[in-house]
DNA sequence: TCTTGACCTCAAGCGAGCTTCAATTTGCAA
DNA sequence: TTGCAAATTGAAGCTCGCTTGAGGTCAAGA
């Protein structure tokens, strides 16, 4: 089982060194083991950061990806992870997914509506209205 | 034409008086006038306020926002819009989704998967991959 | 007229997510 | 064994979107 140093880790994950010691400072990620001072790591980080990624593009903080991820051990891969606050994430995605929809729309009206006054137009109006109202009522999470 | 004070646009928009002033700053919005020092806004800077709760919620920053809306000018509500710019932010937005719906699946996967490690189940593996292309290939905006 | 409290400005601070810098240590090739 | 490229640490800096605080001004009500 060979280890990766830090800079075959940023190589490959497109990370830069100085995020991955970053994430280890937050309990993100972990080095197996140090050979003098060097980090040395287990290749199943290299998941780890894609599903850490995962997380970020998701719109999750690290210190939430730190949490439903578990404590990172550095040992062999045996992520334990908090299934529920995953799926209660999937569902934060979900509505997030449904409040761009309308976003989407509401812009392509703005773009397109050739009212003098976007103020005035009724569609506008009524589309802003939700898409407002659902980010107020969803400000919770994401 | 009654114009609004601070702590009124304040009330009506949500916004904290220290945002409105910040906002101001950046040109993203304009006092009418000022009654001494105090601002005083014309009532049509709460569309405009809406208008940026919207591109923010859409995620762009107040810069961009500030750009596609025009100056500020604190006149009579003339949004001068910029078309082109608004509907490519909507196709951001759009890919945004697609890209917000792979890792939903992603991550409703992850929660129920029952393979010990992830990171050896050849559907997670692919949908990672799938979901991380497009944030590669979509980096530029959003 | 005086008082008061809302408003003003400018500067600094905050949290997230990193990067950069300076000073130091060290693994590894020659 | 030497020497250097690369790693280490800790602190400080940066961007975004605001908030907070200090110190000052002023419109309006008693």
């Amino acid at each position: 089982m060979k280890s990766l140093d830090i800079a075959e880790v940023s190589r490959r994950s497109g990370l830069k060194p100085s995020a991955l010691r970053y994430y280890e400072s937050l309990g993100v990620i972990a080095a197996d083991s140090r050979k003098g001072l060097r980090r040395q790591y287990d290749p199943s980080v290299l998941d780890r950061l894609a599903l850490i990624a995962l997380g970020q593009r998701a719109g999750f903080s690290l210190q939430d990806i730190a949490a439903t991820l578990g404590a990172a051990t550095g040992a062999e891969a045996e992520f334990e992870l908090d299934r529920q606050g995953i799926s209660d994430r999937a569902d934060a995605v979900d509505r997030r997914i449904r409040e761009l929809t309308l976003l989407s729309r509401a812009l392509r009206h703005v773009a397109q509506c050739q009212a003098p006054n976007h103020a005035q137009c009724p569609k506008f109006r009524q589309m802003m209205a939700e898409a407002l109202t659902w980010s107020g009522e969803n400000r919770q999470k994401l």
